[in-house]
DNA sequence: GGAAAGTTAACGAAAAGTGTTTAAGTTCCG
DNA sequence: CGGAACTTAAACACTTTTCGTTAACTTTCC
């Protein structure tokens, strides 16, 4: 049974960086060169993103497709949508407008521009009226 | 720029899984042997396995280590331990005894044994009062 | 008991991930 | 500007993961 998707090497890496170091201080505490340290930290934060998204995947198991906000779409607009197809199959969305678009604006930061919704969002939504966005 | 964790081959039996299809039935479909399906499956859980044990890990390190619980101790005893060492460092407990105890329940199932805790647990804490056993 | 479902072990080949180095690039700030 | 911090790319040796096979084993349920 093995650990995280983090090597020691990498957790070691972010310690060090959540205590301030600098990428230089750390190269030397750990003996290496800074680019090695920066490569080390950047595949840390790719497993980190890796880590979260395979846990949204199994989000979306358990949801099923909602509807899709097309490309173009105003960001005021999308709760009305999404309210209204949930309506439809009786399922009680657990936000309001405004934490609605917050949590969008959070899970697919770049998505929204401004106002506006710049990719076509695919949005699944799960009995307990709990949200994600592909 | 990859995907989470888990492999198209795996994210596919999972999906199958969902379905309620037996392990022979996604064979057939994906044209392989059952025992390669039972082998998929069971990476893809080791994988989601370790995509939550990494993000455990990001947690800890937002938060300090605040005590360890012994083993042996009575699950009814654990809250007054935690509540009496926030209260040390000036730190407000998120949780009543009653979902302190589900929290720990559901995050450290296997350490807890009736109404016993039966491994050491490390328990963190955050600034805001959030809690993580390790 | 017997059939279907599921698990396990051993092994091989292909693919992917990791830690390094070196060298050339940013970006930020006084 | 100049320096410190940070990023990037190519290449390498090395380890791990994945998918697959075969064959034997356990569990579940009628």
């Amino acid at each position: 049974m093995k650990d995280g998707l983090l090597t020691e090497r990498q957790m070691e890496v972010l310690r060090y960086r959540k205590q301030g170091l600098t990428q230089q201080q750390i190269a030397d505490i750990i003996s290496t060169s800074k680019a090695n340290v920066c490569t080390i930290e950047k595949s840390a934060m790719e497993n980190i993103r890796r880590a979260k998204e395979t846990l949204e995947f199994l989000y979306t198991l358990d949801a099923t497709h909602l509807c899709t906000i097309p490309s173009g779409t105003d960001l005021f607009n999308v709760p009305a949508i999404i309210f209204g197809e949930a309506e439809k199959i009786n399922i009680k969305v657990k936000y309001d407008t405004i934490s609605l678009i917050n949590r969008l604006r959070e899970s697919r930061a770049q998505a929204c521009k401004a106002r506006v919704v710049c990719e076509d969002i695919i949005v699944y939504i799960t009995d307990q009226g709990e949200l994600y966005f592909g």
